[in-house]
DNA sequence: TATCATAACTAACATTTGTTACCAGTTAGT
DNA sequence: ACTAACTGGTAACAAATGTTAGTTATGATA
């Protein structure tokens, strides 16, 4: 039937990835059906596979996609010469940018991972597990620094994480406040909580 | 056949739903059938209806269960005498401790109660926007005192809350610091990140 | 011992699921 | 104009889903 140029700079492939980013945060990876996305995407649910190859596959690619944004930023923050507690607000600082300006393949390849299967899914645990390393490294050499109060890195770790997650709730309120403005706040509270006073 | 004598004081039907709530914490709601439920209880699945009346029901009665606990801790704390950053810890402690103590219930109540259905759906939104805004209230009653930092209260619910989170983290790691000490970490990170110095 | 509620089983149901096979129209390059 | 690559549709599949019906065995009570 209708070959439809795919809209802008965006293939057809991506729009059903973008469209099923936004299913998947809403109704989560299991509870989404093909026949779902394929209604979202105004086509048959069988013709979705002339552009991607299983559902599975959708979720990689989210997944990975954003696993290799926040890698390659890490990178970037480690080789830089800053201070401990300048690197770790740099790494929140992304993070919050991420979930306030790409808000759905964040949050799904962060709440929808462990439906990944196997090759995938060992690779994404490593891949988290290795990062969350990494943060608490930085984080273990502002407390011998002196710059970071001391606790446990890895405690520090988690909260920085997941407090970031909570953006959600924000993209869902009704009075937003705006987006600079929600960092601002959370790096006072984040940031003030590690810092050595 | 064998009429399994429920364990210890713990009814059938609580074995059923206590099965679940780890289940569902694995896999997810959707993403955990009547039959794997089945299985892990040792029963077959049709069995599971002389308990329960649909797999509906189990997530409600997890979702109202915990969300009475917290509403419940909430009114004592809102009536007690003390400052406001000494409720929020109040507040703050019982989550953690909740977290760490009832993992499996209250890491799924938060996380999957999107997939109840309406007249329930409804009600525990309801709960959870009056939840968030009585912590917001207290928070900027500590602004207001001076206790607190001038911060967006809905923000700093939204970090609390969703770092508490992160105690999913903590479950699954392989060398665990302490509940308690977890706990202090997480005081001294959030609190101190609220606190006027 | 006979009775009866409880709780287990087997079989089956109607849907929904992800996916495939096959076909038809459109577009781009020769 | 001819062909090949795309991209859409229809029909169908086997498997899995939540749930019901009907039956049987258990254990407490009378």
């Amino acid at each position: 039937m209708a070959k439809i140029r795919q809209r802008k700079n965006s293939t057809r492939k991506e729009t059903i990835i973008e469209t099923a980013a936004r299913l998947f945060r809403e109704r989560g990876f299991s509870a989404t059906s093909m026949r779902d996305l394929a209604e979202q995407v105004g086509v048959e649910a069988a013709s979705l596979y002339n552009h991607i190859s299983s559902k599975a596959e959708i979720l990689q690619e989210l997944c990975f996609k954003v696993a290799n944004k926040f890698m390659s930023h890490i990178d970037k923050v480690d080789a830089a010469d800053m201070s401990a507690i300048k690197k770790i607000e740099a790494v929140l600082r992304f993070h919050i940018q991420q979930m306030v300006h790409h808000y759905e393949e964040v949050y799904v390849s962060d709440r929808e991972w462990k439906h990944l299967t196997d090759p995938y899914l060992s690779n994404i645990q490593t891949q988290r597990r290795v990062y969350r390393q990494r943060i608490a490294s930085i984080i273990e050499e502002g407390i011998r620094k002196n710059e970071i109060k001391k606790i446990d890195a890895p405690t520090a770790v988690l909260i920085m994480l997941h407090a970031v997650s909570g953006i959600e709730s924000w993209h869902r309120s009704k009075e937003k406040i705006t987006g600079e403005v929600l960092e601002e706040n959370m790096i006072a509270i984040l940031i003030g909580g590690l810092q050595n006073k």
